[in-house]
RNA sequence: GGCCCCUUCGUCUAGCGGCCUAGGAUGCCACCCUUUCAAGGUGGAGACACGGGUUCGAGUCCCGUAGGGGCUACCA
């Protein structure tokens, strides 16, 4: 059992389907403040709404975590000394919490039916509480009589709420701009409302965070908790992440396909490693919104960041969603890769391209790569030729074959004198062809990136390639003179 | 409409009254290096939303305006 004075946080999502970067960045803030403190992060799973809850949500979770590398201390999943953590399978306890507050005249039973509400809505306020101060006879009366009922909670109507926030401070609402809010439905499930305190106070949850959006409803907590007579945790309100053009939250919808330049951006948890990116480089990318490692550093470890993580320090404006920032950081992650785990994490992309992979193989190309990967995915098509059956390679177009400051004459005529030069060397390797190139170069009256240049789109077939004479020394000799030959055969068909 | 939150380069941010002629990163541009790509190096353009206060002094504190975001469900 944790001490009184342990720190403990929680994620509770509702399980509506695949993960939600968003929200993950929500869970990240409160996992990296448990761990600031030795303390204990929680899964909770808020399924409350029964209309809502979507199959395998739960196990879409569990693999967003793992994929993050993100530890669970208790779950529904592992279990943990306040157990369930599945929002219904704990309906007795809010249903206590609920008949003690009408009980203590802190709450009431609403017999209010949709047509009620939907006029009350049309009438222009909200609900009207007309069931506030019914006789408790006549309530009574109702319910023995089988009229379906909610539990309301009575918001004091004068004076006013005060929250401390630990991110914005304290934040000041009026009672009489509040509602008497649903505690209880009608069909005997809480709403988020009461369910969450219930939990949150047995889970001995100490700090609350959560998105912004919670802010609104804060004094209605705030009240809640006090009616309840329990000790309150503290709460940050967390900033959200918006559409990276600075419009509305980041949605699932909008963005799967959607950003300024029209490119693809990911939003949910997986569509990031199937994009390509490390879960390291995401996590130091989540972590530098609305917080940041300081001093000027902008990339640093988990480790690194638990160090420092304070959310008291974190910046209470919402912000844009700077993918862009991802891919970089992502290229300086794959850059730093041990050589080893970049085959580990390349070889099973280009085998799902259909490639066979050869260990050996992959294990000398993989370095060459490491300075030229934005994204893992981009393996396939800058490097996926060297696993492809040679027979299938096709000589690039022209254009490809043409670089900047050069024509199609002059790439022919770099490319057959290379030919005798390359041909004559007993030793292919890629220091012998660099020297044999470079007196070629001089010799032809080319320069040396127009002669180097040319040869790399003959033999990869790409403007971006691994190095020149390292793909040749690995293609070999008489392969990457084939290629040369036929990207001469090419230039000849398009009649350069 | 009402209520709440927010506001520094395009974007992510540093700044918690004098250290700011506002720093870093990314993106963009230029140059250098180079196996004309990529990476790397150097440099450049680029911001305190506006208006009032408070103060000897404000990006930093207060008020207002504007803009942005959110809530306003028997959803979370």
């Amino acid at each position: 059992m944790p001490s009184s004075g342990a720190i403990r946080t929680r994620y509770a999502p509702s399980p509506t389907g695949p993960q939600h970067i968003g929200g993950i960045r929500s869970a990240l803030f409160a996992w990296l403040y448990a761990r600031r403190h030795g303390g204990q992060f929680i899964l909770r799973i808020e399924d409350t709404d029964r209309k809502r809850s979507v199959p395998g949500s739960v196990e879409m979770i569990l693999a967003a975590f793992d994929w993050l590398g993100l530890d669970i201390d208790e779950g529904p999943h592992i279990g943990g000394p306040y157990a369930p953590y599945t929002q219904s399978e704990r309906l007795e306890l809010y249903r206590a919490a609920a008949e003690r507050l009408v009980e203590s005249g802190c709450a009431y039973k609403c017999f209010a039916t949709a047509e009620e509400l939907a006029e009350m809505r049309k009438a222009g306020g909200g609900y009207d509480r007309r069931y506030r101060d019914m006789p408790a006879a006549e309530a009574a009366n109702l319910e023995a009589r089988g009229q379906p009922y909610v539990i309301r909670f009575k918001m004091p109507l004068t004076g006013a709420t005060v929250g401390e926030d630990m991110i914005r401070g304290e934040i000041r609402f009026e009672n009489n701009k509040l509602q008497d809010a649903v505690l209880l439905k009608s069909d005997g499930y809480p709403t988020y409302h009461l369910a969450h305190i219930v939990d949150d106070h047995h889970m001995r949850i100490s700090h609350i965070t959560r998105a912004v959006e919670w802010l609104p409803s804060f004094p209605l907590h705030i009240q809640l908790w006090e009616a309840l007579g329990w000790a309150k945790p503290q709460f940050a309100h967390l900033p959200v992440l918006l559409n990276p053009n600075g419009k509305g939250k980041l949605s699932k919808r909008k963005m799967k396909f959607a950003d300024a330049a029209g490119q693809r951006v990911p939003v949910l948890v997986h569509e990031f490693s199937e994009a390509g990116y490390l879960p390291a480089a995401v996590i130091n990318f989540l972590t530098n919104i609305g917080w940041n490692y300081g001093d000027n550093e902008e990339i640093f470890s988990v480790a690194q960041a638990i160090e420092r993580f304070d959310l008291q320090a974190v910046n209470p404006a919402n912000s844009a969603y700077p993918i862009a920032k991802l891919d970089w950081l992502n290229s300086q992650y794959i850059q730093r890769a041990p050589v080893a785990e970049l085959c580990r994490l390349l070889r099973p992309i280009l085998e799902a391209s259909g490639y066979a992979v050869d260990a050996e193989r992959l294990n000398r190309v993989a370095p060459l790569l490491q300075v030229r990967l934005k994204s893992l995915n981009d393996v396939v098509a800058m490097a996926g030729f060297f696993f492809a059956d040679y027979e299938s390679f096709q000589a690039p177009p022209a254009d490809i074959l043409i670089q900047r400051k050069m024509d199609g004459a002059g790439t022919a005529e770099v490319l057959r004198g290379a030919i005798p030069e390359l041909e004559r060397l007993d030793d292919f390797s890629h220091e012998a062809q660099h020297a044999a190139m470079l007196d070629y170069a001089k010799a032809s009256g080319y320069r040396n990136g127009q002669v180097f240049g040319s040869l790399r789109a003959a033999v990869s077939g790409q403007k971006v390639s691994p190095p020149t004479f390292e793909t040749m020394e690995i293609l070999g000799k008489d392969e990457s003179l084939r290629r040369i030959k036929l990207a001469l055969a090419s230039l000849a068909d398009a009649g350069r």
